[in-house]
RNA sequence: CGGGGUGUAGCUUAGCCUGGUAGAGCGCCUGGUUUGGGACCAGGAGGUCGUAGGUUCGAAUCCUAUCGCCCCGACCA
């Protein structure tokens, strides 16, 4: 048990002024955290507890599902990451250090990155000490701190530079072995988040150049989420990134040409919008959007109906490592127009060579024959055929889907909300294993790539999740697994010998029974206690004091319910002990 | 990185427009009265007004630069 008065809460009752969300104020003002710099917080003692409990409870369902706990270090050499496929990508986000701060004496310097995550470090690991059918399947995972220098940090611990993640690394000898494990994984996040006591829900996630659906991530449905899950009541679910729609069915046939191909001037017209508006009147989903990008250096085309917007996480799934917007210098050479008279027109390109590819979305069909830039600035072109016309390397889903439109699996309207991402789980495949060599032979003698996946937890941020989803207008209400403590006892005369007798005989109860108990023994008025105990969120409480003592009662009060119950002194060991394994068993 | 906002005591802030002795509430310290939902009275400590320049007789206030923080966007392995 913990005395209140010997330990460190420091509670506020203002709001800090940084804090906009009401989960983000609850963390300080229930003394969790404390700021040390923009997404970088201390955890106070009571904000420790709550992590520690997470953490042992994400590492019990981890290990239940194959998980086998390790740890890795956060300082990486830099060559690892250069061996590893994404340094491009990557490195913008990584803290970099060298060996000896300044370290000017030396010709060559040891370079550090600080870990974002530990595919560069766990791979070769495996590489060099499974090389046998025998050792796998094998499931490694940590739960440590992560470095992200993000461009901005947000929200606490919502989006933080310095966090703690569980991550996990799967290595299998096939790809149905590797389903396997992600299922297993999967099914261990779904228990974890349900002890938490936190609703999260399993949405199908972006999944770049693997394809398929196996990435999942996991949302806490809340307003200040990051990411927008397209959900629909049939129980489809998916990050807005990944969501597709039933809006262009599957075997829409190819539309005939209407006519010749015609140019006709459209001076000083470089939207959409004002080709839709007079004396042109071409509606926006009769119009191809052409959009210019940089793919790893190279430029290449999307179209789009005019009336779509680029759902730019999917043109991942093209494969490039970095890829960026066109600035409007890099287009006009390619091309031969500016941004406005764009099109993708066989024969109008003015350097066709140089494009990485002309990518169309699926969308583009509905349009059959429509009208798009000329390459040729103040001038555009109707009646381009999709097939006849357009120089398309490629058909893909590229378009943001939009509420509304049928759902995919159930042809149901979709619907949006907000979600914060507590959770993602992921089939690599063997974009790691080849570049690291970790490599297995078989009964027969033969070498494979090992198949790999990758899961991670936001511990920290799952903490703030539970808050945004568990609070009213007093404080925090923290589920019984999560909670710092589950029994406080408030005692409003702590000098009576008699009361703190009591209070600590019954802290030894509930703790026998299997609770954590803290007592508040500081020389405070009742209502500043009553204040800080709804405030903190401790799902019990129970108050002696010296009026219930004359009658020979304390009360008896959770605190995410509006009752107080009066027990007899006779009964009141006994009660709690009852009521703490009812809520563990509750909580499982 | 673009846009907006902001920086005054441990916390929340007023004052800034219109330059002239830096103010309040909370918290803290001392004493007293209180004691079941953030008590009251009296006294007290605590601020180079983010930093650096500049303008001015005089700058928290005006100007410039810079740094931090917050929000929106972009970005997000």
């Amino acid at each position: 048990m913990k005395f209140w008065s010997q330990y460190f809460v420091p509670t506020l009752k203002e709001s800090p002024a940084d804090a906009e969300i009401a989960s983000h104020k609850l963390l300080v003002r229930a003394g969790l955290v404390r700021k040390l710099g923009g997404g970088l917080y201390t955890y106070m003692p009571l904000g420790l507890r709550v992590m520690q409990k997470l953490t042992q409870l994400c590492r019990e369902e981890i290990e239940a599902g194959g998980g086998i706990e390790l740890w890795m270090p956060h300082v990486h050499p830099v060559e690892n990451w250069e061996q590893g496929p994404r340094w491009a990508a990557a490195r913008e986000i990584m803290f970099r250090t060298d060996s000896a701060g300044a370290g000017k004496g030396r010709s060559k310097e040891p370079e550090f990155v600080l870990g974002p995550t530990h595919e560069e470090v766990i791979t070769p690991l495996v590489k060099q000490e499974i090389t046998s059918y025998r050792d796998l399947p094998k499931n490694f995972f940590q739960i440590a701190t992560k470095f992200r220098n993000e461009i901005r940090p947000r929200f606490g611990l919502m989006r933080a530079r310095e966090f703690v993640m569980m991550d996990a690394y799967s290595f299998d000898a096939n790809d149905e072995a590797a389903v396997k494990s992600y299922f297993a994984m999967k099914s261990a996040y779904e228990k974890f988040f349900k002890r938490v006591g936190i609703q999260a829900i399993a949405v199908e996630a972006d999944t770049g150049v693997m394809g398929g659906s196996f990435s999942h991530e996991f949302m806490v449905p809340a307003e200040i989420g990051d990411d927008d899950v397209i959900y629909s009541e049939s129980g489809y679910a998916a990050n807005r990134e990944k969501a597709t729609s039933a809006l262009v069915p599957k075997n829409i046939a190819d539309a005939a040409p209407v006519g010749a191909i015609e140019e006709f001037a459209t001076p000083g017209v470089v939207t959409i919008a004002a080709l839709a508006t007079a004396p042109y009147n071409v509606p926006g989903d009769q119009q191809f959007k052409t959009l210019v990008y940089i793919g790893d250096g190279k430029p290449f085309i999307v179209i789009l109906r005019g009336s779509d917007e680029l759902e730019e996480a999917k043109i991942g799934s093209l494969g490039f490592t970095v890829f960026r917007p066109a600035t409007a210098e890099e287009i006009e050479p390619v091309l031969g127009a500016k941004p406005g008279s764009l099109g993708a027109v066989k024969g109008t390109i003015k350097n066709a060579d140089a494009l990485a590819g002309v990518f169309a979305d699926h969308a583009i069909r509905l349009i059959g024959n429509g009208t798009t830039g000329a390459n040729k600035d103040g001038f555009h072109l109707r009646n381009i055929n999709v097939v006849r016309d357009l120089a398309i390397t490629k058909f893909g889903d590229f378009r943001r889907v939009r509420p509304g439109e049928p759902c995919p699996q159930s042809g149901q309207p979709l619907q949006v909300r907000r979600g914060i991402e507590v959770g993602h789980i992921f089939k690599l495949g063997t974009k790691y294993s080849e570049k690291f060599g970790a490599v297995y032979t078989d009964d027969q003698k033969q070498s494979h790539l090992m198949v790999m996946g990758c899961f991670g937890i936001g511990i920290s941020r799952t903490m703030q999740a539970v808050i945004e989803q568990s609070h009213d207008a007093d404080g925090i209400v923290w589920p019984w697994n999560v909670a710092p403590f589950h029994v406080l006892i408030c005692l409003l005369d702590p000098d009576s010998a008699d009361a703190m007798n009591l209070a600590k005989k019954l802290a030894t109860a509930a703790e026998t029974a299997g609770a954590d108990v803290i007592i508040d023994d500081r020389a405070e008025r009742p209502g500043v206690k009553f204040k800080d105990a709804d405030l903190i969120g401790i799902p019990l409480r129970v108050t002696i004091g010296s009026k219930g003592l004359k009658e020979g009662i304390v009360e008896l009060k959770a605190r995410n319910s509006k009752d107080v119950a009066k027990i007899s002194l006779a009964e009141i060991e006994q009660r709690l002990a009852a009521i703490v394994n009812e809520e563990k068993r509750k909580a499982t």
